[in-house]
RNA sequence: GGUCCUGUGGCCGAGUGGUUAGGCAGAGCUCUGCAAAAGCUUCUACAGCGGUUCAAAUCCGCUCGGGACCUCCA
């Protein structure tokens, strides 16, 4: 089997993946920004990065998963003012700011939950790790890549530049960034604009603060990931993983700050997701275009055709590279839907399949098989490439249909091939994908219910049997209505699925 | 303005220079009491213009369009 592959963004081309204790693997995602719901975008990396670490669970790995929740202000700007994000909105929503914290992180699990991505193993706040950030801080003074005016401390690139490729990270040059930098707030405090913060002293109306060594203020926006990831991956680690918007100027800091405090860049790969993007734009806040999952989830939003579910999306996610912008529409989230149901269907029918005997009726169609379950892990292992993966099991499909509609003989695949295919759909479709069949979900769950579901079957059974087909029609019209759907197959039997 | 990415058929999207990506939608046929599903077949492509090459969606140049980052941002 071909090595796992990823696009490292640092280096900026494909590496294997060599994890620098084997057999071990420690990641370190961004997390949410708790002052908010999270909205389509943000899906998109924790949906990504939670493939990730189920994949390398499945190859073998011992993961340690790292996934920040941010309930710290950063700094937004608005009108003239540096103000901290969550003081505000809890001020607007008239919360204390921890209880808005809470509110919205657990508002983030149950997404999370409903997405079926697994839990982090390490999910760290930003407020839990004040002295762990005030430490590193005082850390980069000492060794004189930082300075205190006035109660904030800021990062002094230009002196790392020096010494440092700063800027490698987001392919920027460092006297560039001083033309294009805007003025903003406190910046007449930095030595020069490049400069970013690390800590920032509260104005007295600010309501979350902390003691420092420089007076009571809060952290500055990159402290934190470059803090909490060492504290729990250690001086350097295996992947950063985070959306592409994050590249610059969060990451290039992180890498600054972690440089001079443990001396090397953090993180060996560096993984970035691309952008879900709604007609050709970036979802976000700022260009008023965003779908918040509670309304994704229900269908709440103007721009929603229907409610879909948490597992169509995802797999809608799944079926893009996550590299490449993903542009939101109804009809694709649609196609997703009907083509994801398509797969749970073969992969439903190919666990009832008996298989053939010991050799291939059909050695040509059994090869092609063989192959098409072999091409997953290569795909998978080209830097995650979930799309294509997805191709390959497509393919499979007509196979598996054609088997149980007996175009295709019985015997035409060994009974080795068939069993292969079954662990290559219960790998990627369910531990590696992470997907839930969403009708197994919602059938099921009330036996009294299926047994009268099963009565009506029944008696639509004999209906049809007398060819009274006004009784067998009126069962299944009256369910279709009740979003039940009643299918005769071809061998007399009938299934059931849940619109 | 700077840096970078991108432009594939009705929609979403893979694509390592030479073989049908795939899904959804559309059309025809088969199966079926009907329906649904499924199977088979099938129609819509590579922004434009040049260049390199035996061969380009894929490499190069230009033009046009879209986008991201440079400020909080997944």
């Amino acid at each position: 089997m071909s090595e796992l592959k990823v696009y490292n963004s640092y280096t900026r081309q494909k590496e294997i993946f060599e994890p620098i204790v084997p057999g071990y693997a420690g990641m370190y995602v961004c997390g949410p920004t708790v002052s908010g719901e999270s909205h389509l975008g943000h899906a998109r990396p924790f949906i990504t990065f939670d493939v990730l670490y189920r994949y390398l669970m499945h190859l073998g790995y011992k993961v340690r998963y790292v996934r920040n929740i941010t309930d710290a202000g950063h700094f937004e700007e608005e009108g003239r003012e540096a103000e901290d994000k969550i003081s505000k909105k809890a001020q607007i929503e008239k919360l204390e700011p921890m209880e808005m914290v809470q509110k919205y992180t657990n508002l983030f699990h149950w997404a999370m939950k409903q997405f079926n991505n697994l839990d982090p193993s390490i999910e760290p706040t930003a407020t839990g790790h004040i002295v762990e950030q005030i430490d590193m801080i005082r850390t980069i003074i000492d060794k004189g890549y930082a300075y205190e005016k006035n109660g904030s401390v800021y990062f002094d690139v230009r002196k790392y530049a020096e010494e440092y490729p700063y800027g490698k990270m987001s392919g920027r040059v460092v006297d560039d960034l001083l033309e294009t930098t805007r003025e903003l707030e406190g910046q007449d405090e930095k030595r020069n604009k490049q400069d970013f913060a690390l800590w920032k002293a509260a104005p007295p109306e600010h309501i979350m603060r902390w003691n420092s060594p420089w007076g009571e203020g809060f952290p500055g926006w990159h402290i934190e990931c470059s803090a909490m990831a060492t504290k729990y991956l250690g001086k350097h680690f295996d992947i950063h993983g985070g959306g592409m918007d994050l590249q610059f100027p969060h990451h290039e800091s992180e890498i600054a700050q972690s440089t001079i405090c443990n001396h090397e860049v953090p993180a060996r790969y560096w993984l970035h997701n691309n952008m879900i993007t709604i007609n050709g734009k970036k979802m976000g806040k700022s260009y008023n275009n965003v779908i918040r999952l509670t309304e994704l989830f229900s269908g709440s939003h103007p721009l929603l055709e229907q409610a879909y579910h948490p597992m169509t999306v995802r797999f809608f996610i799944l079926q893009t590279h996550y590299r490449s912008t993903l542009d939101f529409g109804n009809e694709a989230l649609q196609a997703a839907q009907k083509g994801m149901r398509r797969l749970w269907d073969a992969y439903k029918v190919l666990n009832e399949m008996e298989g053939g005997g010991t050799d291939a009726g059909d050695a040509e169609l059994d090869a092609r098989c063989i192959k098409l379950v072999e091409e997953l892990d290569e795909f998978m292992n080209d830097d995650l490439n979930t799309a294509k993966v997805l191709a390959s099991m497509f393919e499979m499909v007509p196979v598996i249909n054609g088997i149980r509609d007996k175009h295709i003989d019985g015997d035409a695949l060994s009974k080795g091939t068939i069993e292969k295919m079954r662990v290559a759909f219960k790998s990627y479709l369910e531990d590696i994908f992470g997907l839930q069949d969403e009708q197994a979900m919602a059938g099921g769950e009330d036996n009294k219910l299926d047994g009268v579901l099963q009565l009506l079957i029944d008696i639509r059974k004999d209906a049809k049997s007398r060819k009274d087909f006004a009784t067998s029609d009126k069962i299944r019209n009256q369910l279709q209505e009740l979003g039940i759907l009643l299918k005769d197959e071809k061998d007399g039997g009938v299934s059931v699925s849940f619109a």
